[in-house]
DNA sequence: ACAATTCTACTAATTATTTAGTAGATTTAC
DNA sequence: GTAAATCTACTAAATAATTAGTAGAATTGT
């Protein structure tokens, strides 16, 4: 798996949120967007070239998904962080998480209380921005 | 403050492990090393244009430092992966963590456990990969 | 002191990234 | 059914990142 660029990225945390879409559906979330639609157009063909999503046609146009997950991607960005900032682990990252925000590890400790009941209950919930993601063989459905 | 590109944060890893070094002493420190004495002088000098690092001089060599803490720029990154992955929340964060690698969110707040008690004693301590870190001021010293 | 070495500054070439226009095909609206 | 709108594919220009060479100043070894 490659490393998006910050333009890719952009454009792939849309494609995670909305699982398929055309070029207009992703201009539509941008917001602020200032860029053209062939602008737009050209990254998503690109992100196709780079196998981050694939297609699909309606008539003449294209509706784009993503065939690498959000979560897998999530998790390649976190073991760089990891590794590179943190030793690889991760006390070391909520030793600092804490710290950077005047936090103790024993608050910490009762956030994370509150979300293992959702865990245990539904050992798949939860895990990334996009609750009902876990994408990668149902986007077609 | 600026994003790092890839060539420079491995070059600004190896300045904040050292805290401060020749371009001879961040070659050394490569591994692997397949870039000319002058490509590296390059990726110096334009750490030094963008503010990451400053110099002072013994002769004519240049002796590099951070000006950036590696604490200010992982917690940068680490916001970052944050709002972009995890909704901003360090325990949606932890639980994919957990989730990923198999164990319990219980285990985590053991593995937390073990190092309360250093970050009780030495509210400074251990929080990125340089152990001695903390190196705003000092590193003139 | 002077030849060899080392170092920075400047320059420049190559590749990657960002950006958007044009052409031609397809679809949509009357 | 034809004009307008929309869409992809291709092309290309501008900027950023990566890479390294050359020139000249400074340092070192003898």
């Amino acid at each position: 798996m490659n490393k998006l660029t910050k333009a890719e990225e952009e454009i792939m945390l849309i494609l995670w949120d909305l699982k398929e879409a055309t070029v207009r559906d992703v201009i539509n979330k941008i917001e602020n967007n200032d860029l053209a639609y062939t602008t737009i157009a050209s990254f998503i063909r690109i992100l196709e070239k780079k196998k981050f999503i694939a297609h699909r046609s309606i008539g003449s146009t294209h509706i784009y998904y993503p065939i690498i997950s959000q979560s897998d991607y999530a998790g390649q960005s976190l073991h760089g962080l990891l590794n590179k900032y943190f030793d690889g682990s991760f006390t070391n990252l909520a030793s600092f998480f804490a710290t950077e925000n005047d936090i103790s590890i024993k608050d910490l400790q009762e956030m994370m209380e509150e979300i293992k009941e959702d865990l245990r209950e539904d050992r798949k919930a939860i895990k990334t921005k996009d609750l009902a993601e876990n994408n990668d063989k149902q986007i077609l459905s």
